[in-house]
DNA sequence: AGCAAATTAGACCAATTGGTCCATTCTGGC
DNA sequence: GCCAGAATGGACCAATTGGTCTAATTTGCT
């Protein structure tokens, strides 16, 4: 990695919390500039625009997402121990969160929608990715004897994103998370009824 | 309603649907003088900051959210009824929205969150004011003999809300509401099973 | 109809926005 | 240890930001 892939590299880990929690519109590049300490120059030579800066920073989010999902079930070994660590990470969040902020899928997801096409199909592949790999947790489970076959997978992996994605919302808007442990109390007693 | 009553009226409903849309830091004064078509000193007059549109903007918002919550629900005359005139709704959304941009909550409270404590507060009241018709409704239903005594309405009210949430995110982001109608099959799933 | 008070339009302001440019400084490969 | 090419800081830019002020107009009341 040449110098210049190192600069570009820590602009877009120094400017990602920032755009987490600011926004994109909420944030200025002067924000950057103060966050990493460099002048306008540092980071205009290595990004043509702050659009720009931002397209990399979702995708380095969305890989530290991915990466986070995998190593918060990677200790557990069966699908219902996968489903409770995740609960238990959830029952923390945001504590534990790499990227300060919240949901990267909500809050990119809320300002994409009506302003940037391009962010908003990022976010849209991250949700689906998102949603897949619950669905895929629940067909390991079926397939090695934990689950009913006739649980709907993807049925349950757009109940679970969707309730988890509402809980972080008003967990983050109320200032507390009960709510958040109200959903993963209904989660885990679906999981149970669709335990063998 | 003096003139001046009337005047600051037309700017928050004109303004609304635009910080709905883009949000409060993407939306410039400019942005509101070009949708009201007056000048600069015909919204100064009336509004002090754009920091003061915003929370009246807010004020009205929930205001019609409260007032379309009853009126979806108000020709059915059982709980039940109620629920499926608000999912038919939700199938629908956001077509029927009278305030264009999606849910103010979902919307607000994302940018608020870390970057605004009045209009914070104003969002987890709303939210609150949701969930609570939602678990009265049930409660109703429980009264008059519709549902079961046992369904805890509180923790209901919470699953509903946070799943049609995610769902409205996900809507957004995706383009379509495939999984809208997932989650309220699923709530009307949940409804049937109480129902005596 | 007349007039005081309310309301208006838009010139103006300093600060900030995203972005350019270039002279200086740094740095890694030989 | 030299030096070409990369990377840097920061002056500078036009446009836009939120906001002020005032002279002119409109308004409602008597």
């Amino acid at each position: 990695m040449g110098k210049a892939e190192k600069t570009r590299q820590f602009i877009i880990e120094k400017a990602a919390p920032i755009f987490n929690k600011k926004g994109v519109a909420g944030t200025s590049i002067s924000d950057i500039l103060k966050a990493t300490r460099l002048a306008k120059g540092g980071v205009y030579g290595n990004f043509s625009s702050k659009e720009e800066i931002v397209m990399e920073v979702f995708d380095y989010i969305a890989e530290e997402e991915k990466l986070n999902l995998r190593q918060v079930t990677a200790t557990a070994n069966t699908s219902a121990g996968k489903f409770e660590a995740l609960f238990e990470y959830y029952t923390r969040f945001p504590a534990e969160q790499k990227i300060a902020g919240g949901c990267p899928m909500l809050n990119f997801g809320v300002e994409a929608d009506d302003t940037n096409p391009g962010l908003k199909k990022k976010v849209s592949e991250l949700v689906l990715y998102y949603q897949s790999r619950i669905a895929k947790m629940v067909q390991y489970g079926k397939e090695h004897g934990e689950f009913k076959k006739d649980w709907d997978e993807r049925k349950f992996a757009i109940r679970m994103f969707t309730m988890l994605e509402g809980a972080i919302l008003v967990s983050s808007v109320l200032g507390h998370n009960k709510q958040m442990l109200v959903v993963l109390e209904a989660l885990r007693e679906e999981i149970r009824h669709h335990s063998l």
